[in-house]
DNA sequence: AAGCCCTTGTGAACGAACGCACAAAGTCGT
DNA sequence: ACGACTTTGTGCGTTCGTTCACAAGGGCTT
């Protein structure tokens, strides 16, 4: 077995779990909602509350990132909002450049939510002839054949793909040749990258299909008792 | 209150894992491709790699749903593939009602993904005037005064929230009395919905944040070697 | 200043998910 | 028919994440 030396698990700027990092956005967007309605302070509880999690889960998640509370008081808001923006890197500017420019890109291009907090889009590319030029949300489109030079000049290291699937491999792969190290794919493909990039998926039929598993499993509820989907449930109380 | 029952860990009824359920629509995915390319039969080995995951996880997962493979050859696509649509519901046809048609509801309106295997959109709805009538994708926009009444006559048990935040608690709201009980939601807020309905986020801005976390960490590792990271981070309060 | 009250921050227990490694169980060659 | 080979299905240890419960620590009142 390996030694017993204790790694220290949570520094302080580095080693938080992902679990929390994934909840930061959410954290950030309810501070920045209670700061716009006029609260300066607020407590584990009710930020929580407004990020529909759990209190402790909330401390310890912010706890990764220091001790920015007051014990029996709270958060301040603007100083914690201002924290997990940083923490987030969403106080420096993110050029992003949007491949696909279908359906679904051009929602992307045109959603406030992508476009403000630090994401600023760099360029629209697809490959389709027709649509060069063509200006989306103020935007021009550009060929394929120019994405490497979009990303150099503009230092893109984030992108976003909305191709249709049998492509997204392939554009995905000169994307990090050209130097992206984080993609966000909404092809609905798992892309394969080298180690040292990110990339997340936002799969909207996965979604559905999920839900769907879950409303089967209640709609059958419904017709057969309990005991009929499980073999020996042993009868115990009732909950509620 | 955020303070909710204990909701079952596992999905309901028989015990499928909830990260196994999030998978499954992944496996199906992957299966279906390959039978489209003529592969009858598959090893979890293959399939794992198609999918994207590690090959225990995938039979361990299959075998949440039974023992459906044959030692030594792996599995029938053709059999794989009914076996876990069958489980994911997509063997039944269910009815889905879009609320918010702007660039999102739009683009899900058109997204083929949303539409195929076993989805259907009953409706698109919207309190915009100007859209009540008009076509997209072929289907008509009715005004949200008919929400309920579509509702109720298509059986629509899972809905999506594509509208404005501030809206979307109010238009949840109604989903649920009217009888929905899984919404997928795109707004960028938490929906409080009540025990028995399920609600899964799709956040776009979350996702971009999330990936610019991790790259703001690989820029600092590339700027400074990992000694300078160790110590305390000097509490800059004064900024701004 | 001292004590009370409030909320944070965290140790610890619990539970879920992952992945290794291997036994079980089938196929295929001889 | 039988043994070698292949691949599934799973027991188990490890890691990760959640939640409880409380001590630590700050503010407020007296």
């Amino acid at each position: 077995m390996s030694g017993s030396r204790v790694e220290r698990p949570l520094a302080r700027g580095r080693g938080i779990p992902e679990a929390t990092v994934a909840r930061l956005p959410l954290y950030h967007r309810s501070l920045v909602a209670l700061r716009e309605r006029g609260v300066t302070t607020v407590s584990s509880e009710e930020l929580a509350a407004a990020a529909g999690v759990n209190s402790a889960k909330l401390r310890k998640d912010l706890s990764h990132l220091g001790s920015y509370g007051t014990r029996g008081v709270g958060y301040d808001v603007d100083y914690l909002v201002y924290q997990v923006a940083r923490e987030l890197g969403l106080t420096q500017d993110w050029p992003v450049v949007i491949v696909g420019v279908g359906n679904l890109g051009h929602a992307l291009a045109n959603y406030g939510g992508f476009t403000s907090r630090g994401f600023r889009v760099a360029a629209l590319v697809d490959n389709d002839e027709a649509l060069a030029g063509e200006l989306v949300n103020g935007l021009p489109v550009y060929p394929l054949a120019k994405l490497e030079q979009i990303i150099a000049e503009h230092h893109v290291s984030i992108a976003v793909v909305a191709t249709p699937g049998p492509v997204a491999q392939d554009v995905c792969d000169r994307l990090v040749a050209a130097g992206v190290t984080s993609v966000l794919n909404f092809a609905p493909v798992p892309l394969q990258v080298p180690e040292g990039v990110d990339v997340r998926k936002v799969d909207l039929a996965s979604e559905l299909q999920i839900l769907a598993f879950h409303e089967q499993r209640k709609q059958m509820s419904l017709l057969t008792p309990l005991t009929a989907l499980a073999p020996l449930p042993p009868r115990t109380e009732a909950a509620g």
